[in-house]
Formats: C-alpha cells, sequence, structure tokens
DNA sequence: AATAGAGCCAACCGCCACTAA
DNA sequence: GTTAGTGGCGGTTGGCTCTAT
C-alpha cells in the first residue's frame, strides 16, 4: 500500500497562500492525480489533503452563503430517500458540497426534526410512543419507540434503519430465533392493538409490508418476508 | 470581565471500490 | 488472480466562535 504519510507534512487549517499555490496548479494540470499534483505544487500537503480543499472549498462556482430554504427542502426530501448519501445529495444541490449538507444537516435539520418529533410524540403518546415501546436488543426494558425519523436513520429497536441486510443477520446471530427477546417482541406484537402495516402520526405515514420472521436467518428470505422492509419503512409524507 | 458550555464547520481518518501493472 | 496506487465517501474530531452565567 503507498505510504500515505510522509510525516513531513503540513496540516490543519490552510493559508492563503497554499490556497493560491494549489489554485494555480489545479488550473495547470486539472483535477486529477491529486498526489502527483500535491508533489508537483511543492505544498507540504497530502494529495488528499489538497483534494478536499480544492472540492470543499476553492472549486470554481461553489456556494458559500447560506443554504436556502428551498435547498433545505430539497436536503431533507433526499436524506428521506437516501440516507446519509452526502455526495449523492450535494449532486442536486449545484454548488454545495457533500461535507457542507452534512455538517447542515447535522448542527440543523436534525435538530429541527428531533424536535418535530418530540413534539409529536408528545401529541400523541397513546397511539405511538407506549404502543411501541419494546424491549431492546441489549437494553432489555429501555424504551425504543418506533423512531422512524424523517431521516430514515433510525429503526426500531435502536437499530439504524439503513443497518444492511448483514448487519441483519449478525443481529439474528446475537438474539437467535428463540431468544427471549425474540419471544418478548412476538408476545408484544400479539398482544399489542396497535400494529398494521400503515402506521400514521402527525408526521406522516409509515408503511410495513409486514412483521415477521425476525429470526430469518438468511437475507434473502428476510427480504422476501418483508422484514428487510420493517427496517427501511416507507415514508410517504401525508 | 472571565469562564464554561454549546454550536458550528473545516479538516482529518479509515475504509472501500476501482484500476492498472 | 494478486497487489499497489489512487480517489471518493461517510464518520469523526479539533478548534474557533458565540452565548449564557
Amino acid at each position: 500500500m503507498a505510504n500515505r504519510d510522509s510525516g513531513n507534512l503540513r496540516r490543519g487549517p490552510w493559508l492563503e497562500e497554499e490556497d493560491e499555490i494549489l489554485t494555480a496548479i489545479v488550473g495547470a494540470l486539472g483535477e486529477k492525480h491529486w498526489d502527483a499534483l500535491a508533489k508537483q505544487s511543492g505544498l507540504k500537503r497530502s494529495g488528499k489533503s489538497c483534494r478536499l480543499r480544492w472540492m470543499n472549498y476553492l472549486r470554481p462556482n461553489l456556494k458559500h452563503g447560506e443554504i436556502t430554504q428551498e435547498e433545505e427542502d430539497i436536503i431533507l426530501d433526499l436524506h428521506k430517500q437516501w440516507g446519509s448519501k452526502w455526495s449523492k445529495i450535494a449532486k442536486r444541490l449545484p454548488g454545495r458540497t457533500d461535507n457542507e449538507i452534512k455538517n447542515y444537516w447535522r448542527s440543523h435539520l436534525k435538530k429541527k426534526i428531533e424536535a418535530q418529533q418530540t413534539e409529536c410524540v408528545e401529541g400523541t403518546k397513546s397511539s405511538t410512543k407506549q404502543d411501541f415501546a419494546i424491549p431492546t436488543r441489549d437494553r432489555s426494558l429501555d424504551y425504543i419507540g418506533i423512531e422512524s425519523s424523517v431521516s430514515g436513520n433510525e429503526g426500531i429497536f435502536g437499530i439504524p434503519s439503513s443497518e444492511t441486510p448483514d448487519q441483519m443477520s449478525n443481529m439474528n446471530a446475537l438474539m437467535g430465533n428463540d431468544s427471549p427477546y425474540e419471544s418478548r417482541i412476538s408476545e408484544w406484537i400479539s398482544s399489542t392493538s396497535c400494529w398494521s402495516n400503515e402506521v400514521k402520526d402527525c408526521m406522516g405515514t409509515y408503511t410495513y409490508p409486514c412483521f415477521c420472521q425476525l429470526g430469518s436467518s438468511s437475507h434473502e428470505e428476510s427480504k422476501s418476508h418483508g422484514v428487510w422492509d420493517l427496517w427501511n419503512p416507507i415514508w410517504e409524507m401525508s
């Protein structure tokens, strides 16, 4: 593997002078071969660092101002669809970088959504929070709630809904098909009257094709039984 | 005025995928 | 098929700024 740290590289914030050099060298050589470009520039920066600085700050046509309401709506919408695929989302927002969107999400939107959810839960406690209070994997009686945020990142049972089938498999291994959790979940399912394929609250409608086969051993089986869909609720704004 | 805590954002890190030799 | 090099991505961190006490 390449030795990416020569030990003689500068780190930390970029100086104006460095920006100028980088801009000039990228102008001359183009946005490629970052390692070679970094060496040729004489900058004591890694190629990776140069690329990042260029992509996130120096690149022409970047917008540096505040995220507009329209942009925010797009971010919310796309995050709902794709989760934290920041680069993918950034492609839909010309002039914005993945890093910028990611930071904006974390510092503004996440909080906003959490606040909305709290309001929601407060307003619909009987139909959501209580009914979805179930044991978790490793904190047997902790409350988890449905937690299907707009972001789609939080699944139920405290597992992010972005969890992959592989991770689910690990979880099944952890829980075991006949684990106490499994049986408690089953008990809970049968005892709750709230469960249905569609759950509505003030934030929208969550659709769960089914709720079964939590202990499915294969991914395909899980998928075919709708378990995968369980972890990735289809969010339909009502 | 001083200080602690919170928020924000630029930059870094580690992993993964792709490609060329 | 294997290995090394490179770029791209998402998560995390460090430090600066702002705000509250």
